[in-house]
DNA sequence: ATGAAAGCGCTAACAT
DNA sequence: ATGTTAGCGCTTTCAT
């Protein structure tokens, strides 16, 4: 179709060349002009700029990107479980996105989402490195990618992921201290009577396999038994695994250590469906302290991470190793906020 | 230092002018082995992608796009409102993106997220849509942007919005009928009781202004008041406003039309803190159905939009979109789903 | 079945 | 201050 599309009947420039021709100038200019390099005559950067806006002129990243190797884009990768559902939908992740997009826009960078499968993609990583598209790259959750990442790290630098810090590990990492906060919640429900806990959630993940680990610490000293019980993030089968977990298990516990707060609502609508009270029979801890945690009943006690920090924390790492700089990774201490459940 | 089968011990190979050299062949047919045109005798072409693995050759996307013109790239942009928090957190929002990221992945297309702020962003749209890194566009949500929408669409095909249908509009919108849900939702109110109902939400954003729209009507044959209650959808500030709002005019009134179920459930949480019995006192209906719905206490009466359906539906319509065809709109039918808050 | 060559649209080094 | 030119790394004719 040679007819034009556009209302304004003016042949569409498209390209720096059809400016350039129409602003009677080389395309190096406009490109300049554009760029609002100094070298430029005012005048000439004005008429071009103003000639610009008037065809609605709007350069080809693409292009762009290719010729200066550097895209202006981020790319996050969200590595999801065997279950192929799993965490996208979980509130912490999106949480997170949300906050790394509000540090990322702020910088001037574009956002690259990509869900991976490690299971039916061995390549994800190297193949999003490699792809040219991104000038960095935010991982958000280890999963059970630990060795993979750690490989990666040795040949790329502007990698940053979100997830537990483990002695002496390669990549860098931005994470709260899982193992503390595992501590510190049980602790709680040990101080509140707990003496048969259930640690909820998937521990072939690292990060939360260190939050059993810290259960397991805070229990050591006490007597109380830990017991884990897998349970997935994905969100349609989350609420018939907690209540198949609890329903076949609690006869015997008095006390749950859910891995995030998403778990530890669920537990609690499902005791509520029970007829446990929480906390008297059962107490419950979460891990995370989403907005909504204030505001379950009751309200939940959990182990808050600071979300807007991390997110913070990890665009501003990242801009420094897109930069050159080999930077170190950053484990923020959880806090216990106390509220009615334990 | 190590140096064993990784690439580190050759000189990277990084362009298929590099692996062409190494394979004896030249760039061309390389690039048709790599895409597993027919035309390359078998065994070159398996000679070459062994080699391509061996090395860890990975095609340049950005150089293939410009060349393509062609991305595999959907751009995802989220209009924020004046408040320039507002919505992105959103629970249905995110459950949306999530949905989308299934939806496109599926389909082989990346994502590019992009927050846009329309106050501060004029050209927003247009900047996108021209920036020659996306093949299609997927608009969360048309805010108070729906001009500018329309506007967009008459120059722009493979662009998909999600939100309301309005009688002749132009530009492809997936969206529930919220104006029927206002209906259903109200008409609930009354049938258990409201005579004093606030709408809670922002009605400059046009979905949420329908879902007005709709209360209005189902009030209008039974005489009961409808008044709106300016609430922005920004998380932090989202309970204040809530609570402000509720404090101030519950002496009057005696239901709730929230426009979102987070708006909802906040509502719940602040009329528990007042005292107030739900529904006894206050009855209240939210908008969305959200996981998180069925488990509040008492579980919220709601309407339920299919969010999943939804998602999918746009990325149907937007890869027709982007190989011509000029789809029609789809507006889903809202469901009412009664629980015990109405 | 393969090679040579011409760009995609932009930027930057090197001219003036 | 501006023009000219040579690519960025890939795909795709057009030849052979």
């Amino acid at each position: 179709m040679s007819e034009q599309e556009t209302p304004k009947a003016r042949p569409a420039v498209r390209t720096l060349s059809d400016l350039a021709r129409i602003a009677g100038v080389s395309a190096g200019t406009v490109s300049r002009a554009l760029a609002g390099n100094s070298l430029v005559n005012t005048a000439t950067r004005e008429r071009i700029v103003a000639l610009a806006r008037d065809h609605g002129f709007r350069p080809n990243k693409m292009a762009s990107s290719l010729r200066r190797q550097k895209t202006d884009v981020i790319g996050i990768a969200i590595p999801l479980g065997h279950d192929s559902r799993q965490q996208i939908s979980d509130t912490f992740f999106i949480t997170l996105l949300g906050h790394l997009a509000d540090a990322l826009t702020e910088r001037g960078y574009d956002l690259m989402l990509r869900r991976v499968i490690p299971e039916r993609d061995e390549d994800w990583l190297d193949r999003f490195i490699g792809s040219g598209m991104i000038d960095g790259l935010l991982v958000i959750g280890q999963s059970d990618q630990f060795d993979r990442i750690e490989d990666a790290a040795d040949g790329y630098l502007p990698m940053v992921v979100w997830g537990n810090h483990a002695e002496g590990q390669r990549h860098c990492v931005v994470g709260t201290d899982n193992r503390l906060g595992g501590r510190l919640a049980t602790e709680r429900l040990i101080e509140s009577g707990a003496r048969h806990i259930y640690f909820l959630g998937d521990t072939s993940a690292v990060e939360f396999a260190a939050r059993y680990a810290g259960a397991l610490d805070a229990a050591g000293r006490s007597g109380v038994t830990v017991t884990p019980l897998t349970s997935h993030l994905s969100s349609d089968r989350l609420e018939a695994e907690v209540a198949a977990n609890l329903d076949r298990s609690f006869e015997r516990g008095d006390a749950i250590f859910a891995a995030t707060d998403t778990l530890a609502i669920a537990s609690l609508a499902r005791l509520k469906a029970l007829g446990i009270a929480v906390p008297d029979q059962v107490r419950i801890v979460g891990f995370d302290d989403l907005p909504l945690a204030a505001q379950t009943t009751p309200p939940l006690t959990t182990v808050r991470q600071d979300i807007r920090a991390g997110a913070f924390a990890m665009v501003d790492l990242l801009i420094r190793r897109i930069s050159g700089e080999d930077t170190e990774s950053i484990v923020m201490p959880p806090r216990l906020v106390v509220r009615r459940t334990a």
